[in-house]
DNA sequence: CAGCAGATTGACT
DNA sequence: GTCAATCTGCTGC
């Protein structure tokens, strides 16, 4: 397995914050029914650290048929549905049995575009992928995907395109975790400072 | 097995 | 800024 895939090592790190950070700016890859690619730069992250983040579904070691996924091996795939009707895609990291993830919450389009484009039909370029719910829509991933592993071929990730520098990096509090208590106020999220292609999360949050 | 809240989005006041 | 959509998984009766 020597093709440009980030490596399993990338993925089994025991710091989840720093396979969050790690991901910006790194290509997601889908490969779509017929073979072709759509794929994105991702801009826009969160760390989850289970058991002991309120804000995640393991947390308290909770051991389930959804959160089973988050205690494979890093490098494996997390995907759910939330609201009745948006699916959220998750990097599992660290070692197995170590339910700690990280939710992609933006990418930039970067192959496939046309594709994207039909499948967010009437939304600016800019709204493509801007959002957990719709980066997943955009490139077509749905629980059929839940529990690939990363290194395999339905989906994965590969270096980007370009270094990213720790300055261009932004940091702040996770979304839509309220309930989460004082964990809602850790500085989880991060994303490319700058891109035009980060979740509305952002600019909806505090006065 | 009913009730409810959720790692969101988009339409509308 | 507000709110419905829509359904799964968890919780509790």
């Amino acid at each position: 397995m020597s093709d440009g895939k980030l490596p399993r090592e990338f993925y089994t790190r025991r710091d989840v914050l720093a396979v969050a950070r790690a991901l910006l700016g790194q290509r997601l890859v889908v490969r779509a029914r017929d073979g072709s690619r759509v794929a994105g730069l991702v801009v826009e992250t969160e760390a989850y650290r289970g058991p002991e983040d309120r804000a995640s579904h393991a947390f308290g070691g909770r051991r389930t048929r959804r959160t089973e996924i988050m205690y494979r091996i890093g490098g494996t795939s997390y995907v759910y549905f939330v609201y009745g009707m948006h699916h959220q895609f998750n990097v599992v990291t660290n070692v197995e049995d170590v339910p700690h993830a990280v939710l992609v919450r933006a990418v930039e389009p970067l192959e496939g575009v046309a594709r994207m484009r039909r499948r967010r039909a009437g939304r600016a370029d800019r709204e493509l992928a801007s959002g957990p719910g719709r980066l997943c829509a955009a490139l077509g991933i749905d629980r059929r995907l839940d529990g690939a592993d990363l290194l395999g071929d339905r989906v994965w990730l590969e270096p980007g395109p370009r270094r990213i520098r720790p300055s261009e990096i932004a940091c702040g509090p996770r979304i839509g975790i309220a309930y989460a208590g004082e964990w809602a106020e850790r500085p989880w999220r991060f994303w490319l400072a700058g891109s035009e292609h980060v979740s509305r999360g952002d600019g909806r949050r505090r006065p």
